[in-house]
DNA sequence: GAATATATCCCTGTAAAAGGGGATTTTTTA
DNA sequence: TAAAAAATCCCCTTTTACAGGGATATATTC
């Protein structure tokens, strides 16, 4: 019998997801981790067909847990489920290899249709996905791809660094510090650090 | 026979919810809403013994739904569920006179104790939620409680407004928006604006 | 190898925030 | 009603951020 396995910290929706996959006609035997570290230890022992994979984890990020499953383990199909339908977060997650994408406010026969799409090797992104994703304007605007050293440098501002601070935490010049403030705030359309902050916050770009 | 009302926005956890109770030895005939709106509209026509409330809803708060139903409708209890463990949310929803407190990240059994006892005219408090509201160290300290003026001056600063701005917004002197800006500052241990957006909206005082 | 992206560094202003003091009036609560 | 809390207003100094220009070196990608 081919295998699913759940990677999902909340109770309500693990067994929930757990009867509804049992209870259906989807011929899956299903089994059920809290955390990412738990899944990658059930993996190494266990071969499953699909993932059923929740962004919000206790230990890493979904996004990053994905991208582990699918450098290390060839063949196995990822359907992540979030709460939070924020374009970066699902963006990355595609970008991470998943293979569908539903939210949890998405009702049960769409998560089974999605669960059956995923496993024949289609890719299923929710209605409510998509949606999100189209609305992409010109380019620049609204939520931007950050670089690895303006993600760094944005999770310094935000810990309440000043540039010269940063600065020397990075080894930098406090102008270079500047320069990449200047871009964020650039790419985010931002004024200034504070709604700088917020948006980052919100679009889970800095995880708390 | 007695009813029960589950206002919660994702469908997984309000069927699960609401199979959970009808499977169970309690009593009640379970309805349920998707927001806050439905759910002030539904209470109009009918009487529940409880409620099963959603923190996080897509028109207005919980917290802000709680003290509504509270001042409203006698007699209602109130169980309140989340998945974020923010303690100021949590003191917020106590104060708008939630009969209970459960976690997301509860399971099953515990939620029908929960139920059970509030019903019962009791107040249930989670073991996790317990575990974070005692961790209250000296006052001033840790997460702050704000006053109305101070959110709404700290939201507007979230949303990139500078003292200026906000003085015109509000009527006020941009003196006393520096005043108010001192003192959450002050208030949340913050040394500047960023760390304090990033705090604020990480600990659900600015809704996003 | 050429083009692009990323990261780095620098200067000059102006505007805003932060740190440090105050004070008075209004509202809420005990 | 008296005390406490909240909201209001004011000044001065220093630091930081923001706007506007640059430039160069190192990776990456085509």
């Amino acid at each position: 019998m081919r295998k699913a396995l759940i990677v999902e910290d909340h109770p309500i929706v693990r067994e929930s997801l757990s009867k509804l996959i049992d209870s259906s006609v989807l011929d899956l035997d299903c089994q059920h981790v809290t955390n990412a570290h738990d899944g990658l230890a059930w993996l190494n022992g266990n071969k499953a067909e699909i993932i059923l994979l929740d962004i919000n984890l206790p230990d890493i990020s979904g996004i990053e847990f994905c991208t582990i499953v699918k450098s290390r383990f060839a063949g196995i199909r990822v359907l992540a489920i979030t709460s939070s339908e924020q374009r970066l977060v699902v963006e990355q997650m595609l970008a991470a290899g998943a293979d569908g994408f539903i939210l949890k406010s998405s009702d049960t026969s769409e998560i089974l249709e999605a669960i059956k799409q995923v496993i024949n090797g289609n890719q299923y992104i929710s209605a409510g996905v998509t949606a999100l994703l189209s609305n992409k304007q010109a380019p620049g605007s609204d939520i931007p791809l950050l670089t690895r050293r303006e993600v760094e440098v944005l999770k310094l501002i935000a810990d309440g660094f000043t540039n010269p601070e940063i600065a020397e935490k990075l080894f930098i010049s406090p102008w270079t510090v500047d320069s990449h403030r200047k871009n964020l705030l650039l790419k985010f359309n931002a004024k200034n650090t504070a709604i700088l902050v917020k948006t980052a916050v919100t679009n889970g770009i800095i995880t708390f």
